[in-house]
RNA sequence: GGCGAUGUAGCUCAGCUGGUUAGAGCAGGCGGCUCAUAUCCGCCGGGUCGGGGGUUCGAGUCCCUCCAUCGCCA
C-alpha cells in the first residue's frame, strides 16, 4: 500500500466569517484531495474550527450564550458554508471534540513526562486580542500595534514548553530537508526566526482563574492549555492518535497554511512533534494573501469577500476557478471582481464552454448526436498526453495555477483544431464523411480528457461536460482515464445549456 | 538597523542547474471563418529584462553596489 495523501487546512477561528482566505486554502485542499483520489491514492482531508480561548469566551458572553452553545453555532456556519461550496472533507474537526481533548492531553502529558515542561512565574502586559504577553517593542503608544488596544498588566505563573532546546535539531533538519517548508522564502523565514535568538520558550497554559474555556492541563487542574498548543494538535487527533494505527495516516501529512500563521506551524509545531516523539509532517505549504483593494486579508480584522456572495453572483465554480488559477502559490495576489469576471468570460465561457458547445452542436447536426468512429490518435491525442503529464506534475508541486494553465493548452488546442479542420466544410462533401468523423471524434475525446483533468478543480463543471458527452465510462485511475480513446463510438451526446454564460461587463 | 525577497511588453505574470533572433495571457490594431455562448482562428510588440560595475567565449539567468517596493525580525 502506498502512503496515503493526507492534507490539512488550518483550523479556522470561527469568530470570523468564512472569507476569501479560508475559502482559498480549503479550495486548494479540496482540489488536491480530489486529484489524488482520482489518481487512485488513498486520501484524507481535514478541516475544522479552533474554538477555545479568551476571545471566544468574550464573544460568547457578548452574544449572551454559553461558550459551547456559542461555538456550536460558529462551527456550523463554517461547516455549512464548506458543504454548500462543495468541499468534500473527510473530517470537520473541532477543538472541542472529545477525541481531540483526549489527544491533546495525551500528547502534552507525554511531553511533560519527558521533562520538557517547566513551571515559571512572571509579570507582563497582556493583549487579549493577541492572547499573548507583549514586549515593549510590540507596543505603539502603549497600545498593541495590531489590535490598537491597551494591554492589561498581569502577573501569572504558567507552564512553559522548553521549545528553544529543540531549535538546533529542527534547524539542522530543515536545512537538510528543504522540501519540508515551501516555498523557499518561508523556509528561510522559519530558519531566521530560530537563528535570530529572539524566540523564547513557549508559554503553553493559562491559569483557570483567568480562563476556563480550554482543555485542562492533564498534570495540573489549575491550568488550561493555551490556544496554539491545543489547536495544532488537531492534525494528529484526526489520524486517530493516540490509538493504534494512527501513524500510517500521519505518514503522508501535508499542511496548507497562509503566511500569517507561519511561526506556529514552522517553529512551534515541529518542535512540539519532536518533543512528543512523533514524526514530522511531510510538508508545510505556505500561501500568500489575497489583497482586496490594498487591504490585507487578516484573520482577526476579517474581510468581506464573502464566498456566499461570489456564489450567488457568479456561481461558486467560476470564483473557485479564479482563486485556483490566478494566485501563484506563495505570493500575494490582488483580488478584483473584474478579474473574476475576466476569467469566467475568457477561460470558462469563451474557451472551454464554447468549445464544448460548438463540438456537441456539430455532433448533433452531422451525426444525430452520436459519437462517431475514432481513427488513429492524432495531434490532439499528443497534446492530451503531454498536458495530462504536466497537470500531474504541477498538482504534485501544489501549483494549481500552473496545472490549470497547462490544462488550458488542451482546450486551446481543441479550438485551433476545430478551426483548422473546419468540419462544417467537410460536412458539405459526402466523400469526406470519414474525415469528418475523425475530426469530431478527436475533439469530443479531447473534451472528455479535459473534463477528467478538470474534475478535481471544478467538479460540477466537469460533471456537466461529461454529461453532455453522454457520461462515458469512468476509470479507476487518472492514468487510465486520461488515456486517449476512452470515449466509445455510439455514445449519445446532448447539447446542454451554456456551461458558463458570458457575464456582461458594461 | 538585521535577514529575506521582489523589480521582465500598457496590465498580470512565465523564464529550472548561464548559451540560437527574451516569452504567455489580457487589453489594443488588422485580417479570416461561420460549427459555436458577437464566440473561435491567424497576424501585429524597436520591452536599455530597475540603474551601474564585474566574472565569462557568452548573463533577466552568477558576483558586487546603488535605487524602489514588500515581507519577516527588530
Amino acid at each position: 500500500m502506498t502512503t496515503p495523501f493526507y492534507v490539512t487546512t488550518p483550523l479556522y477561528y470561527p469568530n470570523a466569517q468564512p472569507h476569501i482566505g479560508s475559502t482559498y486554502t480549503t479550495a486548494i485542499a479540496d482540489t488536491l484531495t480530489r486529484y489524488h483520489r482520482a489518481a487512485g491514492e488513498e486520501v484524507f482531508f481535514v478541516t475544522g474550527t479552533d474554538e477555545h480561548g479568551e476571545k471566544m469566551l468574550e464573544a460568547a458572553r457578548e452574544a449572551g450564550l454559553e461558550p459551547k452553545a456559542f461555538v456550536d453555532g460558529m462551527a456550523e456556519r463554517f461547516s455549512s458554508t464548506w458543504k454548500q461550496l462543495g468541499f468534500e472533507y473527510d473530517r470537520f474537526i473541532r477543538t472541542t471534540d472529545a477525541d481531540h481533548v483526549r489527544a491533546v492531553q495525551h500528547l502534552w502529558q507525554t511531553i511533560y513526562d519527558r521533562g520538557d515542561v517547566e513551571f515559571r512565574e512572571y509579570t507582563g502586559r497582556y493583549c487579549v486580542g493577541c492572547e499573548a504577553y507583549l514586549t515593549d517593542r510590540e507596543l505603539v503608544d502603549g497600545q498593541c500595534a495590531q489590535h490598537l488596544t491597551e494591554p492589561e498588566e498581569r502577573s501569572e505563573s504558567n507552564y512553559f514548553f522548553k521549545m528553544t532546546s529543540y531549535f538546533d535539531d529542527w534547524v539542522e533538519h530543515l536545512e537538510s530537508h528543504p522540501e519540508l517548508v515551501t516555498p523557499t522564502r518561508y523556509r528561510n523565514e522559519a530558519l531566521a526566526l530560530m537563528k535570530g535568538g529572539v524566540l523564547g520558550d513557549l508559554c503553553i497554559t493559562r491559569p483557570v482563574e483567568r480562563l476556563t474555556w480550554g482543555i485542562p492541563a492533564p498534570w495540573d487542574d489549575d491550568y488550561v492549555l493555551y490556544v496554539w498548543t491545543d489547536a495544532l494538535v488537531n492534525y494528529v487527533t484526526a489520524t486517530g492518535y493516540p490509538e493504534a494505527g494512527w501513524e500510517e495516516r500521519w505518514s503522508g501529512v501535508h499542511h496548507l497554511i497562509g503566511k500569517d500563521i507561519l511561526k506556529p506551524h514552522a517553529v512551534f509545531w515541529p518542535t512540539i512533534l519532536r518533543a512528543a516523539g512523533l514524526p514530522l509532517f511531510q510538508g508545510l505549504h505556505v500561501h500568500g494573501h489575497w489583497n482586496v483593494e490594498n487591504q490585507k486579508i487578516s484573520k482577526s480584522l476579517g474581510n468581506l469577500v464573502d464566498p456566499h456572495v461570489m456564489d450567488e453572483k457568479y456561481g461558486f465554480e467560476g470564483f473557485r476557478y479564479y482563486l485556483l488559477r490566478d494566485m501563484s502559490f506563495g505570493t500575494d495576489t490582488g483580488f478584483s471582481e473584474s478579474g473574476v469576471v475576466r476569467r469566467i468570460n475568457d477561460d470558462l465561457a469563451n474557451d472551454l464552454g464554447n468549445l464544448l458547445n460548438r463540438s456537441v452542436s456539430m455532433t448533433g447536426r452531422y451525426f444525430d448526436g452520436v459519437v462517431p468512429e475514432a481513427s488513429e490518435p492524432g495531434e490532439l491525442a499528443e497534446v492530451a498526453t503531454r498536458v495530462a503529464a504536466d497537470v500531474d506534475r504541477h498538482v504534485r508541486e501544489f501549483s494549481t495555477q500552473r496545472a490549470l494553465t497547462a490544462l488550458w493548452e488542451l482546450v486551446s488546442a481543441g479550438n485551433k483544431y476545430v478551426d483548422a479542420q473546419a468540419p462544417w466544410k467537410l460536412a458539405k462533401e459526402p466523400e469526406q464523411r470519414r474525415e469528418l468523423e475523425r475530426v469530431l471524434y478527436d475533439v469530443l475525446e479531447s473534451l472528455r480528457i479535459t473534463a477528467v483533468l478538470l474534475a478535481p478543480f471544478l467538479p460540477g463543471t466537469a460533471a456537466r461536460i461529461l454529461g453532455s458527452l453522454g457520461d462515458p465510462p469512468t476509470a479507476a485511475t487518472l492514468a487510465e482515464a486520461t488515456r486517449w480513446g476512452g470515449l466509445p463510438a455510439g455514445t449519445s451526446t446532448q447539447v446542454i445549456p451554456a456551461l458558463f454564460p458570458r457575464i456582461d461587463t458594461d
